[in-house]
DNA sequence: GGGCGTATAGTCCACATGGACTAGTCGAGG
DNA sequence: CCTCGACTAGTCCATGTGGACTATACGCCC
């Protein structure tokens, strides 16, 4: 086992390995139900990527292959499983994500998969990334004025406002969702999928 | 010449063209001018990246060699100078970049360089994004009914929810940007930098 | 004035990414 | 009936990234 594995797993990674919980799964299966569910939003896939993600997410152990089968003449499909520290690997790096304000794309992943974690948690994370964005807001403002007066040109400075102004805008987003949180009023817990594009493709498959 | 050297750069190529139209440097001045302006909110700073970001750009002929100088027994300085062709890269680069709604990451960094553009240019191309982004919000709302209707929980389109008050904020921030280009309320033209950190460090290099 | 931390300037290498490619299968149209 | 395009499933490799490392010089504090 490599050292570390939870911190060097990346947003591919976790998609997949969250992906699992729901089923065993072969690789390109991962493929399909990622698209569909529209993932390239958050993350880009590609085959080479994904592969790779997978083969490292085995030498991690946090996957591994519950059998090998073939239809036809057409390449072996690997079919793989969430192993127990898969499973913890998840949890642990959506609860790192969740308060952290660099890596916004990080961030993006982490939110996508909060529904693994259950309600007091994400409220109590998502309470701190309310504060850091905060202190954040504040250096920002702090920042644009030493500029200024440093002489900085003012249309260097428009990618500042722009951030200023979204960051505003997911202050108030996290308001709003931390009290929908906290009265209950959203539906929380790990997501069923009744009804879902998995479940159809799955439906889908046991007909063949 | 590698095919298509423009479309191949990366969000630090360009920071490092554009950081080179203000004067001659070398690549170690660059980290500490990047870092020193905040850059690292932009894009990730480390030396191995920067060192082999500008080999690739000297590959690539958009940017030459104009001295190895050497102070002491330190390791030697290559000063770099930019091409013609690496001027056009990161006007044409930005110009790319502008109005694409996918790849948030490089945008900000073409906002962060657009004074490299003119004013009606930058007009027209911010233009172009805000229909895409308005077309995706309207797409947005679609595939969200559409999700909800499939029985996909609630919980899982957190992210979604977040992403559309973004978007909402975005499109706001766009018009007033606009606007203030349009009626020339914001200066614009190439930044003089008069009195930066970048001359204050020139200052402090010919003194020594 | 000897040692310690930090700044300067850069190299190296393990790991990650993504586009191109392979190779079989299936269905539909001319 | 055959071939053309699209889907299935995966491999390969060139390119990119970033943390660890090297090695010298400088300041400064005891």
């Amino acid at each position: 086992m490599k050292k570390d594995a939870v911190s060097r797993l990346t947003p591919m990674g976790v998609m997949v390995l969250a992906l699992l919980r729901e089923g065993d799964m072969h690789p390109y299966e991962m493929v399909r139900l990622l698209r569909a569910r529209r993932a390239e939003r958050l993350i880009s896939i590609t085959n080479g990527t994904l592969y790779h993600t997978v083969s490292r997410l085995h030498e991690a152990a946090l996957i591994e292959e519950v059998g090998i089968d073939r239809e036809g003449n057409r390449p072996e499909r690997t079919t793989y499983s969430l192993t127990e520290a898969g499973h913890d690997a998840v949890v642990s790096w959506v609860r790192r994500q969740l308060p952290r304000i660099d890596r916004p794309a990080d961030f993006r992943v982490a939110l996508a998969e909060a529904h693994n974690l259950d309600r007091r948690d994400v409220i109590e994370l998502l309470r701190e990334r309310h504060a850091s964005l905060w202190a954040d807001h504040g250096g920002h403002r702090d920042d644009l004025l030493v500029a200024k007066n440093k002489g900085v040109p003012e249309q260097v400075l428009v990618e500042f406002d722009r951030q200023e102004a979204l960051l505003d805008a997911e202050l108030r987003w996290l308001d709003s969702l931390i009290i929908r949180l906290d009265t209950e009023d959203l539906p929380w817990g790990p997501a069923a999928f009744q009804n879902s594009d998995r479940y159809r493709a799955q439906r889908k498959a046991a007909q063949q």
